[in-house]
DNA sequence: GTAATTGCAAAAGATTTGCCCCATT
DNA sequence: AATGGGGCAAATCTTTTGCAATTAC
């Protein structure tokens, strides 16, 4: 039992509050430019370094965007699968089917046990696929 | 119906043999590393140049390997869902359910169609679960 | 012969880290 | 007061790119 004692800064709880305000996936730049607009002084470093406390500690996930580019984040609430549309290469969130959710993944093989399914859909979005 | 003109560069081809040889997931420093054994003079920049080229040719693909640090590729095989264990942080190939396979994406809302499925399961391995 | 591709090296980008000071507990 | 965390800037690591030379077709 040697739990490293955590604390509350402003900047951690700002930084989770800005991943959950919005179900957007932020990279690490446009979290430092909205957390600046509550506390000025916030650095990039302080960002990264709290991104991945949260990421570490259940709070918060890394979606990739397909094609490279910053990571980018979302705080971890309801479980959700990501589309990416692989013509304008925005990423939404869409439902997780409920047949993952319930399957039963312990027995396969080299698995003890799930805890997170990160389901990823590539293709096209209605958007681009009806002209435009 | 203008498209570029692509070469079976030696370059090329021994990259994507490296990726198909055996279904690691290897970073391209890695790939550099084997591919010099036969093409000693391969550099970095085109190892780079050529997993872009496959990738978007649909020959390979990107893994993150959960944290943080290069990316990873295999050759597009086979489908197959990757497990992480978190606790050792590997990554690896397991068989994609068949319903996931099957399902129907088309009507769900944002959704035109889906061409790839992405899934990855994180937990702990059978290794690090049954002690060591 | 022509244009795609390579090697090399420099540049750009993204993320991490050391150090010293500040603020939470 | 003790020490985890922040700010700043330098360092590191990964990936991209310009350019001249090379090579597949």
């Amino acid at each position: 039992m040697n739990g490293k004692k955590t604390r509350n800064t402003r900047q951690r709880t700002l930084i989770l509050e800005i991943l959950r305000a919005g179900n957007a996936h932020l990279t690490a730049e446009e979290v430092l430019q909205k957390a600046r607009k509550k506390l000025p002084t916030v650095s990039l470093g302080t960002v990264y370094r709290n991104l991945h406390y949260l990421r570490h500690h259940g709070y918060a996930r890394e979606v990739r965007n397909g094609d490279n580019g910053p990571a980018r984040f979302e705080a971890s609430g309801a479980v959700h699968a990501h589309f990416h549309c692989r013509s304008c290469n925005k990423v939404r969130n869409i439902r997780l089917p409920q047949e993952l959710v319930e399957a039963q993944w312990g027995d396969s093989g080299p698995i003890a046990s799930v805890s997170v399914l990160d389901l990823h859909l590539i293709g096209d979005c209605s958007d681009c696929a009806h002209g435009r």
